[in-house]
Formats: C-alpha cells, sequence, structure tokens
DNA sequence: CTGAATCCTGCGGGATACTG
DNA sequence: CAGTATCCCGCAGGATTCAG
C-alpha cells in the first residue's frame, strides 16, 4: 500500500500533511509561545504574564496543542503548591529560526504595511469627503 | 513627542505594531495564498479552485487585507464578463523567503510530528485499556 | 466571472468559579 | 499555582442569493 498521505507534496489540498502541520504553528499564539521559551523554560503563570492579551483559556489550548505536537515539554513538579514548567523540545528549537523570520519581516517591514495601509483606507475615504461635499451644497 | 508606540520593540506587548503585523500573515490562509501568488499572478477562480478548502467569502477576506497591507496587487479589467487579476507585491515578495521557510519546516519534520502526536495520544489511551481490562475481569 | 449582501449557525474564546 | 468545568455571548465563517 503506498503512503500517499505521508509524501504528499501539494500544499494546497486540505488533506496534505505538510499543511495540517503548518496550521498548527500559523496562528496568533503559537508563535509568541515559541518567542517566550525561547529564553529558556518558564512556568505557566510566567507565560500568561508574558504573553499580554492571552487568556488562561488560550494559553493552556496552545500549550497542549504544542506539546502534542512534540513541540514543548511539560514537566509537573508533584509539590504544593504545583508547579509546572514549559519548555521547548528539541524539536521545537528548530521552529525558532523560522518562527523568529517572520518576528524579524514584522520588524522590518512596519512603515511600508502602516503606509500600505494608509494609503488603502483614503482610497476610500475620498467618495465619502465628496458624499459630504455635496451635502454640504445641498443646503 | 516620543513614537513609543512606532519602535514598541516587545513583541509580547499587544500594542507592539510588530505583532499586529504578524498576526496579519499568522494565520490559516495568507500564507497559501502567497504560495500560491509565488507562481505567478492568478484570477479569484483560480485561487479558489488551487486553494482546497477555502471559501469565497473567506478568499475574499483574504485578499482584501493583503491588499490592504500592500502584500497583493488587486488588477481589474473593465471587460464583461470581469476580469481580476492577483498578484504579489515587491512587499510581498519579500514574504516569500520567511514563509517558505514554515513550508520547508513542515515538510521536513511530518514525521517527527506525527510521532510525538501518536505518543501523547496513547498516554491517555492506556489508562482505558487499563479500565477495559478491568471490566472484562469483573466477569 | 467576481464579488457584495444577507442570513444563520457553530463554536471560539472570555469570565467566573471550583478542584487538587 | 495550575489547571479544568461551566456558562454564555459574539462573531467567524459557510451557504446562498443578488448585482455589475
Amino acid at each position: 500500500m503506498e503512503t500517499k498521505q505521508q509524501t504528499q507534496p501539494d500544499i494546497f489540498r486540505a488533506d496534505c500533511l505538510s499543511r495540517q502541520v503548518l496550521v498548527l504553528i500559523a496562528d496568533e499564539w503559537t508563535p509568541l509561545v515559541i518567542y517566550a521559551l525561547e529564553e529558556g523554560t518558564m512556568r505557566f503563570g510566567q507565560l500568561l504574564k508574558r504573553i499580554d492579551g492571552i487568556s488562561r483559556k488560550m494559553l493552556t489550548q496552545t500549550l497542549r496543542a504544542m506539546e502534542r505536537n512534540g513541540l514543548v515539554q511539560r514537566v509537573v513538579y508533584p509539590v504544593v503548591p504545583p508547579v509546572v514548567e514549559y519548555s521547548l523540545t528539541p524539536l521545537g528549537q528548530t521552529l525558532i529560526e523560522p518562527i523568529n523570520a517572520l518576528r524579524v519581516w514584522a520588524y522590518g517591514h512596519l512603515q511600508e504595511v502602516a503606509r500600505a495601509r494608509t494609503t488603502y483606507d483614503q482610497r476610500d475615504q475620498k467618495p465619502l469627503q465628496e458624499e459630504i461635499a455635496s451635502l454640504v451644497q445641498q443646503r
């Protein structure tokens, strides 16, 4: 039996494994968790404080998914109160470089994006201004 | 007045511009659109067929956002029936490399991720198996 | 053919309270 | 402290229809 799905190279197909893996890391929070853990082991509460805007629930979900996919290691210390430490696995560490490339790109092209956005938004403001002008004239 | 937000380097802050730009490209569809347009100019319908699983609505939304942020150029030919062509802008083309790095990573670590997932999932199956075993024994 | 508009549903995701 | 459980709401996003 051919392992067709295993080696499916067509990223545009929904059943492509590469694409399914890609979706795992291309979301709002996973990159931020990687950025955080890149600096070293962190506890749940530390991550919660460090990553501004993430909720308890989303952090748990994200960490669980990353753990399941072998990106982070979760270590529980059986003490009271509980201590849980998260760190990148060797596999997770291989993601640092490509994920960081995104951060670098984002930072390096801030102005261009901002400028494009302004230009685009002004495109629709002009008709509005004309409309207002015509409304004013009608008085 | 300090332009604090403009140069905010702390990716972990929600008001960090880098992070806001990062979110633009770290979603389910944007990378796929880039992969598609990387091969050249495409029409709306072509993209729709090419990117398996994307809906008309999501493709429109994604393309609009990318256009607004200066990543893609949209050209409308005033003919009937309408022809609209999408292509990467120079800015969008600078994203090809980092975005492709993700695809390469995904493809290169398929097995590792799959293996980690299997291991993780089996971790919870064992208690179930034991439970079943005990149920069987009770008969 | 390319979309905008409308409708409608599921579930993403927040807030809160509870457990180990 | 680190989560799970519950409740609940808003909107993401699919299906469909209409327009240019």
